[in-house]
DNA sequence: GGGCCCTCGTCCTTA
DNA sequence: ACGAGGGCCC
């Protein structure tokens, strides 16, 4: 017997499982698997098998409790997952279980959605809005309120009101607590902004679950309904569910209370898309008769691994303290390795990859994490270079591709005509003669005709446009109903006859550029629209709602034998064998954006550790020296690896990269930078090993404004304008002259204009001064 | 008015 | 390096 943390005292063999279905789980698993109801939260570590608690309590549910699986609700934070865990509880218990509720909360508020749209004040056919057609209908929206409408105040005001929806404010609660200025501002367009959704019968992703939740309130027999239903509700990742998931969850386990939660308060890593780790600290308060479990034992990696994650996120606060054990025997050390720059990293990289696939580890057991999509790029140049197989996960979403958007914008309109972001696009796309200011009189005269979007424009559209605009807009019209008519067949079919009647692979040809690669994407559209209509029932809109809720985690293709490459989010709930975390540098992991914030500092490091406990038998972290990123440098090692126990992980840079290393930068500064370009010289420039380290090896001073070196001749903090007309070296660009300044401090951005005749705005702290 | 070309600011993570 | 917007020509 023993007592684990919290003081939950725990049975061993408890001797209910008279269950196959438990009988190869530990005891803890099997408390958790077999409990008998009420609330109960399942803290996880990582690699502790969690998913096996989940799937194997819903297939005895079904089967030792008798069960009916409509009775059984089953979130899982994406669809693949959702996917995978219907698999694995019918294989377990050898029959289908259709009618099982079991799928991410958007996909399950989508669903109600559509089932209750009266009730939830939407029309028939709703569509859902992702997350590049909120923003181009966000940049309208500021645009006609006069509003400065770059792309970045539209995401600025996204992410507003996203956060506004995930904390269950409506607009108009969001416009009663506002008083700044800018708030005042953000609510007037929050308010426009659901009009235009409104308008076109469209939902955002925080609609859907703020539309789910409003059908459950504002309708007690709706709620009572489904609470009356779903006598086990089963919650994964429960560290990432925002505020209106829990107030889904609590409304829906009013009846029966029984609701399991399973999550890792370690693994919390989407706080800033409004992801509360209270609800999971909260949950005994929540649910105050609430059992917890605790599973401690790591049945995925090596004990050296399992110790350098542990020791990582023994650094942060406000955590249930806990650490993983594993009875696996041996295993390596982590290693690290720092790097001159990027290419090399990805090169070296890529050198040991290829040591490795030649020793007989096949692709597919490696996994490469980086912190943005924006480094896979060196990464995928150097896997080129040596035939090295990849698959890249999430970047540029395939459906969020232009051409792939193009094209099914008119899919949309078929479906939805009153879409206006996808009939913007549509007319526009291939181009036929419809400018920007035809568009704007079409829609400004759209709501006097009286008549249908597709209909109008069949009748030429508004009188004030060009006699060419007008007729275009007719063949338009008439093209798209006669395509609407057709709406009952396949997706696939209409898709087709949509590209092919559109002119769009002319279109794409004449472009020029990279048009054979989104010509295969378009075709690549079309494959998937057939494997669609083979596999599932449905028609045209069918196919659109799943193409939205599609994510970038559910299209890792796991049949080929290639590296995968992913950033540290999308890596959640996934294990390789072989892992690689990349760019451990201060300012990318952590990011720049959290330096200055405690909590998300600590986020970071999460999702750090979320990185590591992927691993199974191996684990590379790696950092360069230098990196090509918006014309600045890197920052110097990660704090992660600077505050971990130097004894837990080994270094492996050719050079002993580390020995030479002198202590945390934990602000970029120039000597980074100064350091790199020196070893770049020294090695020749070609993908040579290492930098110069300190002939001494010991540490050096390497601390900002420390008065000895490149900074002495920098200004004070206060007034910047002196720094105008002062001569400056940069490490990248050369010897140049200050003609701006821009903020304050080391974080300032200074205008330069270099002697090779190109002006830029660098960070101050990658000046040198010249006197 | 519509469309082409060039210059400029810009990319953190996502259901 | 990429897209958006401004300028310019049809």
């Amino acid at each position: 017997m023993t007592t684990l943390p919290g003081g939950i005292r725990m049975r061993g063999d408890s001797r209910t499982a008279d269950d196959a279905l438990l009988a190869d789980l530990n005891p803890a698993q099997r408390e958790a698997a077999a409990a008998p109801g009420g609330p109960l939260l399942v803290l996880a570590g990582a690699g502790s098998g969690k998913t096996r608690v989940l799937t194997r309590r819903i297939a005895w549910l079904i089967r030792a409790r008798g069960l009916a699986p409509e009775s059984i609700l089953a979130v899982t934070f994406t669809n693949k997952a959702a996917g995978e865990m219907r698999a694995r509880v019918e294989s377990l218990l050898g029959r289908s279980v259709r009618g099982l509720w079991i799928g991410t909360f958007h996909a399950i508020c989508l669903r109600w959605l559509k089932r209750h749209a009266r009730a939830a004040g939407y029309g028939p056919d709703l569509a859902v809005v992702d997350a590049e057609d909120q923003l181009t209908l966000l940049r309208r929206l500021l645009k006609e309120a006069g509003y400065d409408h770059t792309p970045r105040r539209a995401r600025e005001l996204q992410a507003i009101i996203s956060r506004a929806k995930n904390r269950a404010q409506t607009a108009e609660e969001f416009a009663a607590e506002a008083h700044t200025p800018a708030q005042l501002v953000a609510a007037r367009l929050y308010t426009a902004y659901q009009e235009a959704l409104r308008r076109q019968n469209g939902v955002d992703f925080d609609d859907l679950l703020l539309g789910g939740l409003r059908l459950l309130r504002e309708h007690a027999e709706i709620a009572d309904h489904y609470a009356a239903q779903f006598e086990h509700i089963l919650v994964d990742e429960y560290q990432d569910t925002n505020r209106v998931q829990f107030l889904l969850v609590e409304r829906l386990a009013r009846t029966h209370r029984n609701i399991l939660v399973v999550g890792d308060d370690d693994q919390s890593i989407y706080g800033w898309r409004g992801a509360e780790v209270r609800n999971i600290l909260d949950f005994k308060k929540h649910f105050p008769e609430a059992a917890v479990h605790y599973l401690e034992q790591n049945y995925r990696s090596t004990a050296p691994i399992l110790a350098f994650a542990n020791a990582v996120i023994a650094r942060n606060r406000g955590r249930y303290e806990k650490a993983l054990w594993t009875e696996r025997p041996g295993g390596e050390l982590p290693e690290f390795f720092l790097a001159a720059d990027e290419d090399e990293e990805a090169e070296e990289i890529a050198r040991r990859l290829s040591a490795e696939a030649d020793a007989g580890r096949p692709y597919r057991e490696t996994a490469i994490f980086y912190r943005t999509h924006a480094q896979s790029r060196p990464l995928e140049e150097a896997f080129l270079r040596r035939g090295i197989p990849y698959a890249i996960v999430g970047g540029i979403h395939f459906y969020a591709r232009r051409e792939v958007k193009d094209v099914l914008s008119y899919l949309r309109v078929l479906v939805q005509p009153r879409d206006e972001t996808s009939l913007r696009r549509a007319l526009g796309v291939p181009k036929r003669g419809i400018g920007e200011r035809t568009l704007e009189e079409f829609f400004a005269c759209l709501g006097e005709s009286g008549c249908g979007p597709l209909e109008y424009a069949r009748a030429g559209g508004p009188a004030s446009a060009s006699a060419r605009a007008r007729e275009a807009l007719a063949r338009f019209g008439e093209w798209m109903l006669a395509l609407q008519a057709r709406l009952a067949e396949p997706p696939e079919r209409i898709l087709s006859e949509i590209v092919a009647s559109s002119g769009y692979r002319d279109h794409l040809r004449h472009e020029g550029g990279d048009w054979e690669e989104r010509l295969a994407n378009v075709d690549e559209l079309l494959e998937s629209a057939r494997l669609f209509s083979s596999r599932e029932e449905g028609g045209v809109a069918e196919y659109l709602d799943q193409v939205s809720l599609l994510t970038s985690a559910d299209t890792v293709a796991a049949a080929a034998d290639r590296v995968t490459l992913m950033t540290a989010h999308n890596a959640k709930g996934l294990e390789f064998p072989r892992v690689f975390v990349t760019g451990l540098e201060e300012g990318l992991f952590p990011h720049a954006s959290a330096l200055d914030d405690e909590e998300e500092l600590e986020e970071e490091r999460r999702l750090f550790y979320v990185a590591c406990t992927r691993a199974m038998d191996g684990l590379t972290l790696s950092a360069s020296e230098m990196r090509r990123r918006y014309s600045t440098g890197a920052g110097g090692i990660s704090r992660f690896l600077i505050e971990a126990p130097r004894e837990l992980f080994a270094d492996t840079g050719p050079q002993g990269s580390w020995g030479g290393y002198g202590g945390p930068r934990v602000h970029a500064t120039g000597r980074a930078r100064e350091d790199a370009e020196s070893a770049r010289r020294a090695n020749g420039g070609n993908g040579g090993w290492g930098r110069p380290v300190d002939s001494a090896g010991g540490r050096r001073s390497a601390s900002v404004g420390d008065g000895s070196g490149a900074w002495s001749g920098s200004a004070g903090d206060g007034d910047e304008h002196p720094l105008v007309g002062r001569r400056v070296y940069h490490a990248a660009f050369g010897h140049g002259l200050v003609t701006g300044v821009d903020g304050r401090g080391d974080q300032a951005r200074i205008t330069v204009r270099f002697q090779a005749g190109n002006t830029r705005k660098v960070l101050k702290g990658y000046l040198e001064w010249e006197p």
